[in-house]
DNA sequence: CAGTATCTTAAACACATGTTCAGCTTGACG
DNA sequence: CGTCAAGCTGAACATGTGTTTAAGATACTG
């Protein structure tokens, strides 16, 4: 890209425009969103016209492909950094440095909402490694025997990314403003509990769902009629 | 509105234009968002002309907002008609009309994201509901004995939104297109055993937390440091 | 039938926004 | 200093889109 300039700082002054713009267009998709950001904010924001914009990236378009594959790599980076166990590994991540991370958590959640290739790329490394994590721990014997370990990985997934980027709403009923640390450290203890106890005090639900699920994976036909 | 035509019927044909364009709206809204869909698709879809849509709502802000209430109406309304608790209410409904009840849980998964004043109301109605049913199971025995009932009232609704409409990238990983019946009924069986086991062998994970979270909450000041 | 109110349409308008372009500034190099 | 390449700008361009408006179609009323 460029030839005398430095490049990848982390400080706001003192870098290519085009890190300035990528940094502010990062900023913005995060934030608001890929279609409710214009150019000429993030050009406002990054301190250069919008011509700038399109010279360096192309259009608008690429400019999200090229914040996708720099978010995805700071936040795969980081996840090959520590071993806890798939919900720990991000939780533990974002506890450490809330402000930053939680920037491109937010960034990657609305790439996933509106199903980019590098959030197909991120979901499916996430619930891989957890799928593996998983059966770790359950041959180590520190995890339950599932029956379904596949799905309890992307299960696991899916309720750390929805603790993690819980929609303003949600956040709401337990007055935060959004999602963040507070939420975050509200909802954990529980998270913990459900985990380690569940939240049913027998297994009655388990058994009953366990016969009809049973009665209906063994019988060719489905009972009811099972669609999509 | 209108004084001879019917109002509130199912059928596609025979229809008020305003129910029309309505029912449209929902549709392109639920499937594409606010901001990517345009008057004059919603107006194709309904066999009607782009003015008539603000004619009759006056702009597309207002017809979200119809569409909102809209929504919201059908939504509560079903779910005051079942007893059983948080995530089985929502389950139920939804595995008893997939077909229609997915777009209205799709639409109002958008709204939850877009922030929408119909889906505080819906999201509080559902937290609250929840609090309520685990305050019961509690007392009555059936659920274990949270620290935070709160807490884990939005928690499971967390989960069980986070379930139905989990993005497409999520229900990649286990096969599907997207979010729906059969990516319900895949992690259905995971989320009982977690609710009912946990998926930790033992509780030295939740003792750890525990004693952090006891030690923070009940000396004044934070032994790290947490912001918001 | 005439009148009138409502429904509906097609074209035009206004504005936001992605993109292009001609030119200005800057700095390196011979 | 002269030249050139690259960074950068501000205005203009093209298009998509929400909205307005004037007129036509339709149905009900006296």
């Amino acid at each position: 890209m460029s030839s005398t300039r430095r490049e990848g700082g982390a400080a706001s002054a003192d870098l290519t425009a085009q890190a300035k713009i990528r940094n502010a267009a990062i900023a913005h998709f995060a934030r608001d969103g890929f279609q409710k950001t214009n150019v000429r904010t993030i050009a406002a924001t990054a301190g250069v016209s919008p011509g700038l914009v399109i010279h360096h990236f192309g259009s608008k378009e690429n400019l999200r492909a090229v914040c996708d594959d720099h978010v995805l790599r700071i936040l795969t980076e980081r996840a090959h950094g520590t071993s806890p166990a798939g919900m720990q590994a991000l939780f533990g991540q974002y506890q450490s440095d809330p402000e930053e991370y939680h920037l491109y958590v937010r960034y990657m959640m609305r790439a996933i909402e509106e199903d980019t290739p590098a959030a197909t790329t991120f979901v499916n490394t996430l619930v891989d490694g957890s799928e593996q994590i998983l059966r770790d721990g359950i041959a180590e014997g520190s995890l339950r025997p599932s029956s379904d370990v596949r799905a309890l990985a992307v299960l696991s997934v899916l309720i750390s990314l929805a603790t993690l980027t819980a929609p303003p709403p949600l956040a709401r009923t337990l007055g935060f403003e959004q999602a963040g640390p507070g939420l975050l450290q509200r909802l954990g203890l529980p998270v913990l509990e459900i985990f380690t106890h569940g939240m049913y005090a027998d297994d009655s639900i388990l058994k009953a769902a366990q016969a009809v699920w049973h009665g209906a994976q063994e019988s060719p036909q489905s009972p009811k009629g099972m669609n999509d």
